[in-house]
DNA sequence: TAGATTGTTAATCGATTAACAATC
DNA sequence: TAGATTGTTAATCGATTAACAATC
């Protein structure tokens, strides 16, 4: 079962999914028809039991999901069962939080440096994590097993940041420079286009 | 032609537009075919065209779009000529990244003031700009003509905040919590989750 | 005018939803 | 067993792409 087709869609609501199953498991809920799931993501009962089959028969005939099963088997698929280090590349404003933000480590990111160009903040700490000389990212990635890369630089240097880990051999880059960088596919690259998420923002305000 | 039907997905591209036209201006590009600029988009160009045609006709035939116009026109669309007045609520690391972020200041977001519940930080400065008791949002939003906030809080109390700004008729949230929010249509909505898309990144670096 | 490229209609493709047989 | 609900096929819907007449 797992070899089927698992659209962009289908990929963006697995989150989704992980997250409200992981909300009924505290409560406490232990099953949940599709019906039930679909009253409380305002999705479609269908959709949900097609996405969930893309990765195989989570559910029994009669009786709805196990939360708990579920919720593992969705972390599972979405890769939260393994443990990842990163480094962050930039340490402003958007790195800063990054790296303070605790909720990371409950999760298994690592966050293992923080590597910058300014050479006030190279040698200083943030949260604990060492901040770096940029020109030390290779050898950095190499030594310390380094799976994912955060770049929080800004648009001009976000390129040539890329080309650099993709060299590296890195496996993931969460990019947050306003940037559409080009990266081959052997690399997955996911990005978190702020201003644009703010752009769609001020259309709705002026459109609705 | 304005009021023809404008899905989500063309909405979600004019961002990515109105960013690749400001480059191309501030490269001295004149005008551009719909099929150049879908080499330079990776998108299709009969796409392009339609998408530009919700909006009305910009471009002239055997000639293409001008740049500059065109731009200018994205903007005016996405709601970029306008000032909004912006608070933030919550003091912790995302809502410091934006308070603490310029490029909003040029683009016409002015950030009045920052909620937090910390008596601690309540009374601080982020960036210049002051940190408020929470229970003063009601007000403040009245007095100073807000028409956005960002919520910046965690999940749990998310869906609180929301309320009152609903209630004190804010225009548009754009929600950072990790929380599916409750709001009217009447407001305008617009989620950042984050680990949202981290999960699919690690999604994609177990699947590709 | 001839050539280029838009604006728009028609064709295709893919995702969502409905329906229902399989089965717990 | 009867009732409930999944897993999956078929129908529908909407978005993308192709084609081309309109027109600069």
């Amino acid at each position: 079962m797992q070899n089927k087709y698992v659209s962009e869609a289908v990929i963006r609501r697995l989150p989704k999914y992980y997250r409200k199953l992981q909300e009924l498991s505290q409560k406490g809920v232990e099953s949940i028809s599709s019906q039930a799931l679909s009253e409380e993501m305002d999705l479609n009962a269908s959709q949900i039991r097609r996405d969930f089959n893309c990765f195989g028969g989570f559910g029994q005939q009669g009786y709805g999901y196990q939360v708990e099963r579920l919720k593992n088997k969705l972390g599972e698929i979405l890769g939260l069962d393994k443990q990842y280090n990163v480094i962050i590349i930039g340490a402003g404003n958007i790195g800063r939080a990054l790296a303070g933000y605790s909720g990371f480590k409950a999760q298994r990111f690592n966050i293992l440096g923080i590597f910058d160009t300014d050479k006030d903040s190279i040698g200083t700490k943030i949260n604990g994590i060492d901040v770096y000389d940029a020109d030390n990212i290779s050898s950095f990635i190499k030594q310390n097993n380094i799976s994912m890369a955060f770049i929080c630089t800004p648009a001009s240097s976000a390129q040539k940041v890329c080309d650099i880990l993709v060299e590296n051999n890195i496996k993931g880059i969460w990019n947050f420079a306003p940037a559409d960088l080009n990266c081959p596919d052997s690399v997955s690259l996911e990005n978190v286009h702020l201003s644009d998420s703010l752009f769609v923002l001020t259309y709705r305000i002026n459109n609705n």
